[in-house]
DNA sequence: ATTATATACGACAATAGTTATCGGATATAA
DNA sequence: TTATATCCGATAACTATTGTCGTATATAAT
């Protein structure tokens, strides 16, 4: 419950690998999955994500990789999660509408208050502030 | 990601459900299933859960069930979700020391900071506030 | 006492979301 | 031309969550 998951991490750590180095150099999948012990696979997917999300540039070919392409302190975590893994909520009941309890939930109120305070709270860092 | 269980939502809405009734009414887990639309079986497992933490108070037999014990408004959100469903944390890295990046990784502080963010935020709302 | 209704609880099954693997394609520097 | 890299769909394995079943125990009402 309440956990981050790990493409999440994973592209965490790989945004700060790439923020310790001179904007220019790349940074491959593999050297990446290497030094940090992360499946090369899921590794590259998250990257792949993280380049069509213009996050990262990729750099095809071999001596290729990846580079920084957006300024980490311009996205806010809340931003980012919903980029990576889609939308935020402590429930379901926020954008599905086939929730059961729908018609009788006597705490869909605070529990939206709730979400709303965490949802704040994540807003007000950026991604920078994880990768520095 | 970042969700609460049906676990936690189940109890919260068992918990309204009896702080809504006089304090010496009793609710049973039929009731209260069948008025929220929640499986009958995992809502009885939740409550006899709540009852070990002597959060409700069980009484047994025909026209038995359960009302509230402790007071909503003693038990912040994080002793809550701590006592329903075990230690919290956005990652498990901080309790379980098996993490196959626990020597590499980068990111170990600054998602320790934003987890403090975090459970700080819980720890300032009551179970009270998410059932009134 | 008997019965009906309630909680108590372990074992197990199903589901869903997450995590990981596989196979093959495309791009490009050397 | 070759080696090394990204790209990407399909699918498999794993894990945590969610739900079911069977049976035991307690007790109020009759």
């Amino acid at each position: 419950m309440l956990k981050l998951t790990r493409k999440v991490e994973y592209a965490l750590i790989a945004l700060r690998h790439m923020q310790d180095k001179a904007p220019e150099l790349v940074s491959s999948t593999k050297e990446i999955a290497t030094q940090y012990n992360i499946p090369l696979e899921i590794l590259a997917k998250t990257l792949q994500h993280l380049a069509k999300e213009n996050i990262i540039e990729p750099i095809n070919g071999p001596r290729g990789g990846y580079r920084l392409k957006a300024h980490l302190d311009n996205i806010n975590l809340v931003e980012f999660f919903e980029r990576v893994e889609g939308p935020l909520g402590l429930s379901d009941c926020f954008y599905d509408l086939n929730c059961m309890q729908i018609d009788h939930c006597n705490i869909r109120t605070p529990i939206q208050r709730i979400n709303a305070n965490m949802i704040n709270m994540f807003r007000g860092m950026t991604v920078q502030d994880v990768t520095s």
